[in-house]
DNA sequence: GCGAACGTACCG
DNA sequence: CGGTACGTTCGC
């Protein structure tokens, strides 16, 4: 029921006239960044997400095959790659991700053993990776262990994060308010995510100046409670990235539907 | 589990 | 360098 209106929250004095002040565009110039083709509030109305993005994952070989990196092409993903969409487990992803952990963290030292490939093989060379990682991780993972931070893994704070998302998890994260300057990590801590700017809430253009968050601003250094961004307020280990390492549970992680979608999108372009 | 307070990343 | 606001900690 009236989802507006329970985000939009009650209104400061100016903005009491057309409720909440929902601009088409986001609030700073920076949160235009992001360039997702619908906005979250297309994903939010689209009904019986799971069984679409399903469908648009699923979509067929042809779409797959197309929405592959470019850079892939030379490492075929394994036939039965939708198998690991399907698995009900989601282990194929979560043990891709921990194969890599341990590629990355062990394989490093071990090149010189590996006695190298050619000189264009040179992801396998850095990586270390056994050749049997290799149908899999290329289709997924076709990044060296110094890339894992940008391809979505992130040592960081007190957790590490993954995404798993193959070689469009960046996009994934700067969708997610990642930005890449902040992947790239400098300082190896936590990092703070953006505001997706097309939510509903980032979309607000006045603060309410009556929830806590607001007369508390001093000392809270919270933004308006009505202003806080949707996915920010999802835990960064939460539904978003966790069901696309451990699972791919479609539970109504907005996100991951967007990220599907846009995968879809990419591939009927391409 | 929730909210307040604080540290600090990020940006202009 | 100051303001804003995200992430974490702590008290309840």
């Amino acid at each position: 029921m009236s989802t507006a209106v329970d985000i939009a929250g009650p209104s400061s004095p100016d903005q009491a006239h057309s409720s909440a002040k929902i601009p088409n565009e986001p609030l700073r110039p920076s949160l235009k960044r992001s360039n997702h083709p619908y906005s979250l509030s297309h994903y939010i109305s689209t009904p019986s997400p799971a069984v679409d993005v399903k469908s648009l994952i699923e979509s067929s070989p042809d779409q797959q095959r197309a929405a592959q990196p470019v850079h892939a092409k030379s490492r075929r993903a394994p036939s039965s790659w939708p198998d690991m969409w399907e698995s009900p487990s989601g282990l194929h992803l979560a043990h891709a991700a921990e194969l890599l952990m341990r590629a990355g963290l062990l394989g490093v030292k071990g090149e010189g053993e590996g006695g190298g490939s050619g000189p264009d093989e040179e992801e396998e060379d850095s990586t270390g990776c056994g050749p049997e990682f290799q149908p899999f991780l290329g289709a997924w993972f076709p990044f060296s262990p110094a890339l894992f931070p940008l391809a979505g893994f992130q040592m960081g704070g007190s957790h590490w994060r993954s995404s798993a998302v193959g070689a469009e998890g960046m996009e994934g994260l700067v969708a997610e308010g990642y930005s890449p300057g902040s992947l790239a990590g400098g300082s190896g801590g936590r990092r703070k995510r953006k505001r997706c700017g097309e939510c509903v809430p980032c979309r607000r253009q006045t603060n309410c100046e009556q929830c806590s968050s607001c007369r508390n601003r001093k000392r809270g250094h919270q933004i308006c409670k009505y202003r806080k961004c949707e996915e920010l307020k999802r835990k960064p280990g939460g539904a978003g990235f966790e069901s696309r390492v451990s699972g791919f549970d479609l539970r109504g992680s907005d996100f991951t539907l967007g990220l599907a979608q846009e995968r879809s999108n990419r591939a009927l372009e391409g």
